[in-house]
Order: structure tokens, then C-alpha cells, then sequence
DNA sequence: GCCAAACTTGCGTGATCTGCAAAATTTCAT
DNA sequence: ATGAAATTTTGCAGATCACGCAAGTTTGGC
């Protein structure tokens, strides 16, 4: 089993969620990873910095670390879907099936959000680890195309879904308003299928 | 005037190029920004570490300091075409008159992918260069389609066209087959103006 | 209980980036 | 041309980062 298959398992995942954790709580503490170093999370984690750095290579990825493994499950359930849906809606539905709404806490999103947007090398972080998406995802949209990973369709296409996924899920971060995230998912990924260049929205947001 | 007031513009500007291309240069040298020091750099431009940072906090902002010169002034093209186009096509023709194929050098510009795209560091600096673009270039859109900063589609449609901006010039440059540049931006705008998530692309490319 | 495998830790190293103040250079007015 | 003012360059010191290495510690299977 790849569930709980031992105590040093399940050891290891409680560390590294303890370090992401220790990193959030000190960001949030401090108003910004910068003035946190390695050290201090180590410390708050209760391990030596050398461990920390065994377990992230740096404090922003360890800040960012829901959102990595996120991703991650994100592409394995959109490997899934491409096989029986277009791929569009392979990543809408794959998208909304995230359910990060029920999966984490929305108060920390938000601050955790609010530091990214007020930290270079958050969004540099970030924004990396969104590429890494798009190059572990662009052999699924060009095979779910029939096109070749090299050609500007794909590429096209699946930048849209990307900047869908993100967007969406930010402005909804931002404001939940009176819709569900899964709402506020499936409207942003229909602009795209009505042509986002051409009509305004309709009423505002 | 901005332009060549005095000679110490023209040295700022000589030696920030140099450390540039000093950059470019070892990076291709030594396959890899990463097996570079800033020392290094430094030294192969005449002059001292400290100088160095002093022009760039980073050696990747400095292989990079070409696409972000490019970027600053696409954002200023873009505030004035704004002015008189609906925003999509201001998008389009300011990355077209960017005239990036005759600007700079092709093959170093193909090293220069290459490095970047073997390169996680590089990335990161890449797309939080963009991501800056992006916080630049929000309000313009939010404007130009009567809808505001937070909303969704003005994020979706600024997303939409950094991405086109980013994977039509990449695109072209890994293989200029028989088009222009012009003509690959072109086509990959008018992709999303017929919608992107509904039909293949038309024949192949 | 014991051993091999895996994990943690401390130490050392090379590099990054920044602040500060002294030295060198450029500009400008006279 | 010359000297004062402004600006740039430079060296140095310091904090941090990120990683290799080797020794110590813990875990899991038998």
C-alpha cells in the first residue's frame, strides 16, 4: 500500500507538513518571507536547518508546498480525464474536482495569497512551478489535440486553461461573493469557449 | 532630451550592456547559467562584483535584461495603441512592432531560449518577469474593456495575450519555416478570436 | 534483540546579495 | 583650465542560502 505504509512515512509527510506550516505561520507573523530565514522554521519545526533544507530547497517552496502537491494531483486526475473528455473540460472539471475550498483553510489562502502577491520570490516561486506544470501538461494537450507538443495550439491552449485555473481560483479567493468556487470555475473557463477577445462580459464581473 | 545627455548616460548604459552580453556570452560557454558566478560576469566585463549588483541584483536578471527592456517598452507601445484599439489588437500589433527578428540577433536569441528553458532559475526570473508585466498591464485592460482591476475577464483576457505574446514569438523562433514572425503572432491572436477551446487548428501548425 | 536501511544532524564550503564608506571619475560653473 | 559638487566604482564585512559529506540516530524486518 502506498497508504500509511509505515511510521516513518507518515513521519517524513507530518515533518514536511509541519516546516510548510511553520513557514506560513512565520510569513504571516512577520509580514513577509523575506525577514523569515531557514533557520527560524527549522527552529519553529523542530529540526535542525539542515533538515529543512532535505526537505525543501528553499523557504519559498516550503511556503508553497500545498500548492505543488496540489498541482500535482491536479495532473494525474487531468491524465485520467483527457482519456474520456476534450481537454478542455478535462481542466475545468479537473479544476473544480480540486476542491480547494473544502481542502484548505480559506484564511490562510488568503494570506498566503496576499504574501505571494507582495513577494517577488513567491512569484517567482509560483509562477516557476506553473511552468513545470505546463511542461508536464503539454504532452496530454497535444495528444488530446492530435497535435504535436510543438506546435502553437497546444501551447496556446493550454496556457489559457492555466491562467483559467489560476485566475479563477484568485478572484474567488478574493472575493467568494454569493457563488461557489466550483461557479466561479465554470464561468471563467466558458469565457474562453464564448472567445475571450471578442465580447465584454456580459453584466460585470 | 533622455537621448545621450551626457557621457556618463552612454557609459551606465555601455556597461550594463556589456555585463549583459558578458552573460549571454559564458552562459553559452559553459552550457548553463547556473555553472556561472557573477564574479565571473563581472570580470569578463571589466569591471568589479560589486558593480555588478549594483546593475543587476542577479546574474539571471542580467542574461534576461533584453526581454525586459523589450517588455517596458511593449507596455508603453501598448498604453498609447489602447488609446484608439480595442485592446486585443492593440495586443497584437505592439507585439508585432516589437520586431523581436529584427531587433536581435536570431541565433542568440535561440541560445537564450535554450539556456533559459534548461534552466529553473532562469525560468523563475522569466515568468516573474511576466507576472510583473502582468500587474503592470491589468489596469490598462480593466480600462480599455470598461470592466474593473478585480474582475475576472480583463484577467483572463491579459493572460490570454501574454500567453499568445510568449508561445507565438517561441514558436517562431524554434522553427521560422516559411512565415514571418509577424505572421506567426498574427495567426496565434487569431486563434483565440475564433475561440480556442472549440475546433483543432486547422490543418497542423 | 540485531542489523541494514533510512533519516537527522553538524560542519564546511562556495555563492548570492546588500549596506557602508572611501577612492575615483565626471560634470559644471567660473 | 581648475576646483567643488555630484555621481559612480570599488573593497570589505556580514547575513543568508543551498548543498556535499560523514558521522550519529532511528526505524523496520527477521
Amino acid at each position: 500500500m502506498a497508504e500509511s505504509t509505515g511510521l516513518r512515512e507518515r513521519k517524513k509527510a507530518a515533518t514536511k507538513a509541519a516546516l510548510s506550516e511553520a513557514a506560513l505561520r512565520l510569513a504571516i507573523a512577520k509580514e513577509g518571507i523575506e525577514s523569515v530565514t531557514a533557520e527560524e522554521i527549522a527552529a519553529e519545526a523542530g529540526v535542525s536547518t539542515r533538515t529543512f533544507h532535505n526537505y525543501f530547497p528553499s523557504k519559498e517552496a516550503a511556503l508553497l508546498y500545498d500548492f505543488h502537491e496540489t498541482t500535482g494531483r491536479l495532473l494525474a486526475d487531468l491524465r485520467e480525464r483527457a482519456r474520456t473528455q476534450p481537454i478542455w473540460d478535462a481542466f475545468r472539471d479537473a479544476t473544480i474536482d480540486m476542491h480547494f475550498d473544502e481542502k484548505f483553510d480559506i484564511d490562510d489562502m488568503r494570506c498566503r495569497e496576499q504574501l505571494i502577491h507582495s513577494s517577488p520570490s513567491l512569484i517567482k516561486e509560483q509562477s516557476g512551478q506553473f511552468m513545470e506544470l505546463f511542461a508536464e501538461a503539454i504532452d496530454i494537450v497535444a495528444a488530446s489535440t492530435g497535435t504535436s507538443k510543438d506546435d502553437l495550439y497546444p501551447r496556446l491552449l493550454l496556457g489559457a486553461a492555466l491562467v483559467t485555473m489560476k485566475s479563477s481560483t484568485e478572484h474567488w479567493l478574493s472575493d467568494p461573493g454569493e457563488r461557489t468556487l466550483a461557479e466561479a470555475i465554470t464561468e471563467a473557463f466558458a469565457l474562453f469557449e464564448r472567445g475571450i477577445t471578442q465580447p465584454p462580459p456580459a453584466p460585470a464581473t
